[in-house]
DNA sequence: GCTAATTAATATGTACACTGATTAAAAGTG
DNA sequence: CACTTTTAATCAGTGTACATATTAATTAGC
């Protein structure tokens, strides 16, 4: 094998030698690769299960959020959830669109924008609860009932750790 | 069932049954929700620890997909790193415009291209190759030596179980 | 051996995520 | 009080992700 190589790299000389060098990484063992895959395969159960009701898990935590504290401005909803600020605009852009959600201007500063979901926000919110749970449900299906509340410990643990690396840190601990 | 609607309809009125509260689900208990901000944290620091080669997670799973398998075509190379079809081709076009990667036409299928690396490619990924494995580290520095092999485990337990409902599952067990 | 089904790649449109810049309003400081 | 700094929201630009549709080439079925 030494002396394929030796073979090659005479006959063919240093130039290929850096061509057949970069290291042979598997990229399934990489944990910022199955992290990518399972938040995929997260929103897509998500969607299967909640698709009569056309909302995405980030309008869905958007609207939750809204729910829990009526009266959010749009860069205490963005911490809480973990958006972008510069994302938060267009999410919420979606959902007054869709008659979910109201923007009032804040009568103490001009600046803020008051959020507060509508009656059909309401509704819709209520009536999207249980798909969602579902969603939740299949995710770890795939682990032992034992199992699951280890993992999403040491999932609190990575993201409560690592909250401040993020553009968009939570402020919820 | 019917008949109980009646009632509560009766009992809380129209109006207040409509306005009554969505129920309060905490976001934060919500395996999808974690799993977002994980992989939001997890490309944030990718991107800090390779921000000198300019390449995004994706385009370096791409690339080292390629240097493993060099003469992927696009449509097995999506499948092995978890993309969607109608994604790679716009992430090929990128590595393409910076010479990374090279697309050339199948002799025996008119159309396949098949993907290779161009030296430029093979000598960035063999120089970032350093900071990606620095960055997958900090991804799960937060949680104790011991635990770590056990989040990884179950991490590719979920994903490989799950791996069937995304749109763009991995072949690769 | 020719139509029918399948496949590889691309195109189109929506949605998220983040960088960097901008605008407007508020708060702080001398 | 004017002046700087900070803050809330937006905008422009790039990149990922997916549904759906289209085009072109290959394979299957009869």
């Amino acid at each position: 094998m030494a002396r394929l190589k030796a073979v090659l790299t005479l006959a063919i000389g240093p130039t290929l030698m850096k061509k057949s060098m970069p290291p042979r990484v598997e990229i399934d063992t990489l944990p910022g690769h199955q992290i990518r895959r399972l938040h995929q395969i997260a929103v897509a159960i998500f969607l299967q299960e909640t698709e009569t009701h056309g909302l995405t898990p980030v309008q869905f935590a958007a609207m939750q959020a809204v729910a829990n504290t009526p009266g959010f401005d749009q860069r205490t909803l963005a911490s809480t959830v973990g958006f972008d600020t510069s994302t938060i605009g267009g999410v919420i852009d979606r959902l007054e669109a869709r008659g979910l959600i109201v923007r009032n201007a804040s009568p103490n500063d001009r600046r803020v924008r008051l959020l507060t979901l509508t009656d059909a926000g309401r509704a819709l919110l209520g009536a999207i609860v249980p798909a969602m749970l579902r969603a939740q449900e299949r995710m770890l299906a795939p682990l032992p009932v034992k199992e699951r509340p280890e993992f999403m410990r040491m999932l609190r643990v990575l993201v409560a750790a690592n909250n401040d690396r993020s553009r968009a840190p939570s402020d919820v601990p």
